[in-house]
DNA sequence: ACTATGCTACTATACCATTAGTAGCCGTCC
DNA sequence: GGACGGCTACTAATGGTATAGTAGCATAGT
């Protein structure tokens, strides 16, 4: 249950991206040109939620993320898949995979994933 | 830009699955026990967001989506697939095969899917 | 040591999602 | 035909997101 908002997605990003980052460091990442105190208040709301933590340094607070991408994802696909596809894998990943523009070189690796995946299936 | 909201996409998935519904009948259908005037004021602020209709129907209204299951789950993967997975659907798709409970054979075809798709790369 | 500045803490507000109540209409059943 | 029940229309309250301002503190540079 970690349904994270826009712009809360929009801030976890950027602290994906870095690895930790301190308010101004997120500030200049966005895309949208935010007041640096809405900024913290949204990091705030994510550290009330659990989903991120800080430290100290100097004067300034650095925040890393306690959600990892993956859970966010998860949690987000979920959800989609449940909703949206009716419980379908298979027809969500159908859908990413015909409407998205994939080189061959992608479409080769991910289909070497499923072979990995299946072997593991068979062995286990 | 169709950001549904979580009740939004719960009533959405609801008139996907039916292709049309009433209010009673989207009702029913919720997993959570909503009062019957909340389902309608979330089918009204979906209708006046343009993403479904209505027409009459005996002293009722009978509801359908005009909002497509794939454009709405391309709209929430784009932005899954930018923000959680630093642009790559590589990454996206590993994440949802890996951790999906996927059974041998929904891999195979997932599998076949990307040979139909290289096939259509390789030819045009 | 002093001062300027950057950072936090606290406060505030508008807007929207979510939830629901009440009044009133209309058709159906007896 | 009258009453009942379901349905819509209108209204409303609450809570949280999103945005930001102001005051005050502390640190770094001179």
């Amino acid at each position: 249950m970690t349904a994270l908002t826009a712009r809360e997605m929009d801030v976890m990003s950027v602290l994906w991206e870095l690895g930790s980052a301190t308010v101004a460091e997120v500030s200049a990442r966005l895309d949208d040109d935010l007041a640096y105190t809405t900024v913290l208040t949204v990091l705030r709301i994510l550290e009330s939620k659990g989903l991120v933590g800080h430290e100290r340094e100097g004067r300034a607070h650095r925040y890393h993320p306690l959600l990892a991408r993956r859970e966010a994802g998860r949690s987000v696909l979920d959800r989609l898949r449940e909703k949206v596809y009716s419980g379908s894998t298979e027809m969500l990943v159908a859908n990413l995979v015909t409407d998205e523009r994939l080189s061959a070189k992608t479409i080769r690796r991910l289909r070497k994933l499923l072979d990995e995946r299946l072997e593991k299936e068979e062995r286990g």
